[in-house]
DNA sequence: CGATCTGTTGGACAAGCGCGCAACAGCACT
DNA sequence: AGTGCTGTTGCGCGCTTGTCCAACAGATCG
């Protein structure tokens, strides 16, 4: 039963995607080049005849979907005017409901990322486009003198990080911390970090792209 | 090349002793029953007649070397008197440096926890035991006046998930962080957490314990 | 001393893994 | 119509995995 052919890029496309639609259900670790296959409809030989290894595979599923997250949330940014409603729209992108699945991604590419070289540096390079983002933000309020931070590179990495620990909790350990609560407390120790009043910080509304 | 009759119960706790021994050097999520018998001495099969599943035997791994830190900690905090030196003694607890490999395991964890309901809950009944043992030092320290927390249950998981974060840049991305910093910046947002004055929080040295 | 109990062996087993390769098939171009 | 070109197949290689089990051996006891 063959499938139907497909230019190459249409085709690295559709492995990629059938890649994360199969990550998303048995993780990054587990995810096989028969399971990516079998979800894709084809022969796994394919899959080896687009990328050199399995894990160039999962690096370019985790690239392409937290990559388009990262894009998604500087996006949402750019269309609001001013660090602080700027900041807003970072938090607001992390509210949104549907993204338990794919931070558990971002669990997976972290504890694979000592033992799959090409997944790992891909990780590496996506959290450090978060941190740069942040890092944008609260050097232009210091200028502005909405934020007061006099080290922005330390202030981006514990927003960050805040907020990645407390999502873990809810992601990993379900009903431990939920969501929201773990937003509201980030955001309450980001006033605190950038010498806002408490309360300045809220939440700015963030289209939802699509998921295709 | 038979290796020395045991009891059970110590010949379970040389397989536990082993897997971790194992899997300190390869990673949990790498460590093989084969691996576990190698580094024992022993055959394989004999795994199999303390343990149900592999599962079980990493389980009772994680639960161990997790269990033992935080006890270790518990203790190291318990002869410091006053909270903010056993404060100091809980950070001191993560500074060590020889502590990646066991953070490793945590990020398994954390990205296991989804799908291996008994590890999930091992992290997660581990993690919560970190909160509290901040929480009650944060309520002590309120009630002596030293610190200012008008939320101790949030603030013990923004301390805790703070150093989670940074801590998972260091072991999964190399050199984006190292581990001194994270501790430092860690620091920093605990005192500006608990009201203190910047450099009131100091490190209190702890024994280290043996590893046998 | 022989019987018994049980900790231990070592290989068999099926399943699953990443990967490579010769052959096939459908499209574009002459 | 014929001829490349290339997307695609399907299988097999070598290896590793967790699990199981009949047989072995060393301690204990009547």
């Amino acid at each position: 039963m063959p499938v139907a052919r497909m230019s190459p890029s249409d085709r690295r496309d559709a492995i990629v995607q059938a890649t994360l639609t199969v990550a998303m259900r048995k993780g990054f670790g587990s995810t096989t080049v028969r399971d990516v296959a079998a979800e894709l409809g084809c022969s796994s030989g394919l899959i080896h005849h687009y990328f050199e290894s399995m894990d160039e595979v999962l690096a370019a599923a985790f690239d392409q979907s937290a990559g388009r997250d990262l894009a998604a949330t500087e996006a949402a940014m750019a269309e609001q005017s001013g660090p602080l409603a700027q900041l807003g729209a970072f938090f607001a992108s992390y509210a949104r409901g549907d993204q338990d699945w794919a931070f558990q991604l971002w669990l997976d590419a972290w504890a694979e990322a000592a033992r799959r070289p090409a997944l790992g540096s891909t990780s590496r390079r996506l959290n450090i486009g978060w941190q740069q983002l942040l890092e944008r933000t609260i050097v232009d309020g210091v200028h502005v003198g909405t934020f007061a931070c006099d080290d922005p590179r330390a202030a981006a990495w514990r927003i960050l990080s805040l907020l990645d620990g407390l999502a873990l909790q809810t992601v990993a350990h379900g009903s431990v911390i939920d969501r929201q609560t773990a937003i509201e407390w980030s955001m309450t120790a980001t006033e605190r970090e950038l010498g806002m009043q408490p309360g300045a910080l809220t939440l700015r509304a963030v289209a939802r792209p699509s998921l295709t």
